[in-house]
DNA sequence: CTGAAAGCGCTTACAG
DNA sequence: CTGAAAGCGCTTACAG
């Protein structure tokens, strides 16, 4: 540690104004309960120290003491300021920057994390988790261990999008997939298709399994019959066979980036978009086009996502942790259909 | 504050090991000089004891106790992480996230400064400053009275970007813009000019000062003579006049925003680009273009600034105060020309 | 109304 | 080699 000039403390301040050093954290703190009563005489002389001085609370002490710290952690899964990650963190650290802005808190980013399996681990020997009051998770492929032990702990947390931990019920805020996938295939049935492919990532995410879930039940139902293609490694050939094949008019894709690959597939495979076959994707697409057609897809709130989970993360912090039962913990926000372009009636060739 | 679950101290793990908890520490920090010699059995049992539990040491405790903190603050001007910002910040943002995982460390960003005349105020009666290791600081517009007070009280921080305080000597890390000025203007010479005209917001920052001061040099040396045109509110057609008025067959613009506007303008007004006049920027041009060409101007090492102002950030930390005037803590990195398609001979037109 | 004291969890001289 | 003690700057019972 570099020394530095002494800070001004307390004790320096109650010299000045002639008072004992628990006055002056009073005054600090507007502690005026039934047993304190302090004289606007006192009170005034304090106030008028400090204000002379540069005297700042030093967080680590108040935090120390069992204060609250005004800090609340962002922890992500991936880097999160890379340029790659800003299409999907971008809107989401911009709410929560403006949501921490106006409760007045920092934001401490846990970058130091160290990397086990490609991914970021939230507890290590060095964590400065508990200098934050409270935590906002991020990244699509959370630690089920880091969740439930964030929960045993009893770390005030949210982690944005939605959890189903077995083992823990996880606080979370997140998009309301499963309403806007079936809209999706509504929109589908009523311009004529009835068979489709589902090309997705074959991950097992919440929020893979609410898309499949409805994917699945319209092939059940026979409302619109899918056929399910896994792709690895970015590799959408077999999704392209499927449809090649013959039979489907509509491809849905888990996400946008999915759906883009598709599409340039598709392309080299001389298959006509949308003309021969539709897509859609079940993502957020704004700022996405294909060939110059507006995606058709999902637009999904995230500035107001982030939003709501600083917003839930501070009632967290505020209430006692016995009392968090009682709190509406888990929130989805309604998106909305991006109609676009490239999901067209069946039989538009003709 | 929350009542949590009581976490695991060194005083638990000292019982466990039956040792005390000055040993822990001892163990906890590899303190292992002259006056401490751990036999390696009860380290061991010391170690095994911290590696069963959960221990995870008090960052707020540690810091009070005066070590460092492994937290870097990162102090914006403006909001960081918004949209409109990210096409400045973002590199920057990138480059320190990255660095910062490099040497193990998080990032402290002072969202909660309360908004004074437009710009973030870095210190207020709450700041959460002093818990951070060190600063960066970034922003067009940084206030002097700050830089003075962090150098005042010798706070470790670096600027992004030249400062030249008259108050004090500021850490910085910034590029070198007098030579890619001068650059651009030999181009300008090289490719026939001799008459231009220099759009500016007549701001008063160091960099607004270097270029302005290699234009003002080519003028009066007669190299390239320049009319300069202060532009307000984003109006430029001051500069159309200038051009429309005759003899100029080069546009400087300060900044690429500037630059974009001007081609806007001279669209508009029927004036042909590049054919009637060449247009540069004094600015980073990636990313730009103007109607499909590829705008001159420069192409400037903005990850790297940040990586190295991290880098004398930890030099700063490390370092005792008053062995800084010692190191070398003003550093300018060099960007390269960006030739572009906008600055072409004159005379194209024929 | 106000101050002396204990305590938060840690580190570092200082004695054994 | 190891522990008791002081101290970091603050808050909060607890006595006056």
């Amino acid at each position: 540690m570099s020394p530095k000039t002494r800070n001004v403390t307390q004790k320096e301040i109650a010299r000045i104004a002639g008072v004992s050093q628990t006055t002056v954290s009073m005054v600090l703190n507007d502690r005026d309960g039934s047993n304190v009563r302090i004289p606007a005489a006192t009170r005034e002389r304090v106030k008028q120290a400090i204000e002379q001085s540069t005297y700042v609370a030093d967080p680590a002490a108040r935090r120390l003491a069992g204060l609250d710290n005004q800090i609340l952690g962002v922890f992500t899964y991936e880097p999160a300021l890379s340029p790659e990650s800003m299409d999907f963190y971008g809107p989401l650290l911009n709410g929560i920057e403006r949501a921490a802005e106006e409760v007045g808190c920092d934001l401490l980013f846990f970058t130091s994390s160290p990397v086990e399996d490609g991914r970021r681990t939230l507890f290590h020997r060095k964590t400065r988790l508990r200098l934050a009051d409270g935590c906002i998770l991020l990244g699509q492929d959370m630690d089920g261990d880091d969740l439930k032990r964030l929960v045993d702990e009893r770390f005030p947390f949210v982690a944005v999008g939605r959890r189903d931990e077995t083992t823990a019920r996880v606080p979370y805020v997140g998009i309301d997939y499963v309403t806007l996938t079936d809209g999706l295939i509504r929109r589908a049935v009523e311009l004529g298709h009835r068979e489709g492919v589902y090309v997705h990532r074959d991950g097992d995410s919440p929020t893979a399994r609410d898309r499949r879930g409805q994917i699945v039940a319209a092939t059940e139902s026979g409302t619109l019959h899918f056929t399910p293609v896994a792709v690895a490694d970015d590799d959408v050939s077999a999704a392209v066979a499927a449809v090649a094949a013959g039979g489907a008019t509509v491809i849905f894709a888990e996400d946008t980036f999915l759906a883009e690959d598709v599409a340039f597939a598709l392309a080299a495979a001389g298959i006509d978009l949308p003309r021969s076959v539709s897509l859609a994707s079940l993502g957020e697409v704004r700022g996405h086009s294909i060939g110059g057609r507006v995606l058709t897809g999902f637009q999904t709130p995230r500035q107001q996502v982030a939003a709501e989970a600083l917003n839930l993360l501070q009632k967290l912090v505020a209430t006692p942790a016995d009392e968090w039962p009682g709190l509406d913990t888990q929130l989805l926000l309604d998106g909305t259909l991006e109609l676009g372009e490239t999901l067209v009636p069946v039989g538009s060739a003709s």
